[in-house]
DNA sequence: ATATAGTATAGAGCATACTCTATACTTGTT
DNA sequence: AACAAGTATAGAGTATGCTCTATACTATAT
């Protein structure tokens, strides 16, 4: 498919992509038989990442961090221990993520019954 | 307390410190005995708000969505149940942010569950 | 053949959140 | 009095993550 298609598909703008593909996130391929252009193929394994760029971002992640896991995971090129170490990591960070948030949440409850009692 | 002092409780630089001052997070107060100097005299609900500040960011809230909330809870010029809409709203917030998160950690652990599968 | 829509590349511009520098004044110590 | 250290203000610089513009080429429909 196409940048438009891939755009579609994930609800990402072109631009994005773009700024995705630069960044080294996602990277599409230029079919050399065909020699009139230079347009960029892209298949279901680039939007599966997209997708989870999407998720990462929200999580927190910065796009360098979700480069590196990314661009490890995709690689072929590691042994299954790797591979479960980086992701039982991941799992801790959002393990952490998830922590902090549940720390505020308590302190906005917290909150709330100081306001109900009226000591605030 | 003067702003190294704030500095030294909260463990936010100086500059950062100002930075949130110019923003409208916190606000030190000059004190008009003292002719000789403008020096800003910061006091513990400064302490509390930049502690505040820093849990809120963690959680990932901006600071112009922290500003706004902060304003609210601290004006004293809001009714009861104006706060406790927003720290209701603040509460649902933080709860589909761990959601969000939830559903990244998931994504992970099927992940792991393929490594170990050798189905990746 | 031509209008339009799509694609690629490069680079400018922007918002957020700092981070640092320059300048000038004040305070405290010796 | 002199000097280091602290404070205030203004503004420049930086990193991240887009977002947009300009330019040029390509593809498709009429």
């Amino acid at each position: 498919m196409l940048i438009s298609e891939l755009s579609k598909q994930t609800g990402i703008s072109i631009h994005t992509l773009r700024y995705y593909e630069n960044y080294g996130l996602i990277s599409g391929v230029t079919d050399d038989a065909v020699k009139s252009n230079n347009y960029k193929q892209y298949d279901e394994i680039d939007v599966e990442k997209v997708e989870w760029i999407v998720h990462a971002k929200k999580a927190g992640f910065t796009l360098s961090e979700i480069k590196k896991s990314m661009n490890d995971w995709f690689s072929n090129k590691l042994p299954t221990s790797k591979k479960l170490e980086i992701v039982q990591n991941k799992i801790s960070e959002v393990d952490s993520k998830i922590h902090e948030l549940k720390q505020v949440r308590k302190f906005l409850v917290a909150s709330l019954k100081d306001v109900e009692n009226g000591e605030c």
